[in-house]
DNA sequence: TTTT
DNA sequence: TTTT
């Protein structure tokens, strides 16, 4: 079995940086990724990629990218799938980024960087497994956890999570 | 931009062949790829992923591989949107599989196959756009979708679509 | 089989542009890809990955890209042999590029651009065989091309090319 | 920097099983990637890729590969060069594994195998650097190079390593 | 709606 | 719900 992708686009938007409840960053962020050809009506459309990227690089991708910025993903694909509001069962297909490579040129993108090597590496072979991008109640587990908060947000986002309810995580 | 994406994974049910109404063979079939690395439960989950391949490689994937076949994909991933039943937006993200090798040892899948060779290329940049997996009205477009005529339950399929009319169609 | 290659680096010198006896346009040029991880003197190196690309895309290269361009490479593995100099067989691994990716900013780079779409499609799964990159007789034809001209040194190349002994190409 | 290669192809010769002086273990195979086209005469050429693999992953290919065995490749290009016998220095390409999969159908390859599981994760990004494919003297070192033992034909392989410097190895 |  |  292999399962390997890699892409290069740009971020429709800032990404978005959360913490599980045990502490463990995870950011998502969608890649626009022009495609190599035009439709019919002569124009070149694009796909847009759901990303999900554990632990440091998370950090590191919410810290150096933004709207905008030119970054490649090496990862896989995973599905899962959870149930909806409405019952139904809801089914996602996204990239896992094992690491993200920042491709915008020195001091665009105003955070610092600095260095030369500036790529992202990660997403460890048993990150864990959830619904980082939100939007329903994750798999058949019943669970209690407070899950995220959003870092940009709520610079003190590590501390206080108390007023999220269970019932509205994906974990 | 780059979009890359390649996959080892067995058919999880026969592959569906269906003609859109310019005679274009389209197969769509879904890879179970199994992961890795096991979950908490120490089990190994799959990865569920859609496959779409345009042309010759669409028929030779219908004629050469079927449920629990090996295959690999080489393609790229798209995301298309289309208005469900219930009139919200529905997002699908798919593998447009620009070759499929077959990775059967000879003689395993009955059907035939012979050479060395077992490769399937095709997607070409340009394949026409649509929603193969069907499941809603495509796009703005407003059609009755009566589309596709599958030619594992129809040998004739190539022959009958003369009342579906080009605006019902999502190419 | 399946054999696929992605690279995002730097050219470490201009590209080189040839033409075959037959008029094909073909490229070559040498990516700098720095590795995701330091040695133990805590240096990071990089591997230098030579990449040949033909026709239209060859040309795109040669006018879009130059030493230190960042780019994007999706192509195969190639590996071929030829006699060297001294009657030893050399062995070449090589990347084929089917397209090739322009990352740096606009205007970034001189020459141009234009548009929005920056990337170059080419290599056809038939590209001729030969040995762009020079170095040695190739395989076990004898013959009498004259073989490329460089056509940044020489913008005349598409007729000129008398001068070249056969000897000193590689077809 | 992005670097990634996947491939698909058959052992040359059985796999080639080491260990370095401080017990790492590092395989080296061969493989045959036929191309998914014909050259003017009509015959399906092949790629013949080198491959490394470390720790325990390498041991996993030597236990489970032999010649012939369909196996699928996932890591990065490596370029790496050497003192030749002549002092010329030599360059070498070859690809780092990081994960081996065994694509042959189970009981296919006489070992063994067992579970559902069977594909070899481990090329560590900081695997140690070195010419396991011999061939040279490495890098700028001098070295007398005695190096590896070949585990497949002498099962103490393990021990009897006493006399080798360690100056004299390429880690 | 999942494969071995 | 889309980027340059």
């Amino acid at each position: 079995m292999m399962n390997r992708v890699v892409l290069v686009g740009r971020l429709t938007k800032d990404p978005d940086l959360r913490y599980t409840p045990s502490g463990v960053a995870v950011a998502t962020f969608t890649l626009a990724v022009n495609r190599a050809f035009s439709n019919q009506q002569g124009e070149r459309e694009a796909d847009f990629i759901n990303c999900v990227v554990w632990r440091k690089p998370a950090e590191n991708v919410a810290n150096f990218l933004k709207k905008g910025s030119l970054a490649g993903v090496d990862g896989r694909i995973q599905t899962r799938n959870y149930e909806g509001q409405d019952g139904k069962r809801v089914y996602v297909t996204e990239i896992v980024a094992e690491s993200v490579q920042f491709l915008e040129p020195k001091g665009a993108s105003g955070g610092g960087g600095g260095g030369r090597g500036n790529d992202f590496y990660g997403a460890p072979p048993m990150e864990p497994q959830g619904n980082p991008f939100g939007g329903g109640n994750q798999n058949q587990r019943q669970n209690s956890n407070q899950g995220f908060t959003k870092v940009n947000d709520d610079p003190f986002a590590g501390s206080g999570q108390i007023d999220i309810s269970d019932d509205d995580l994906p974990f």
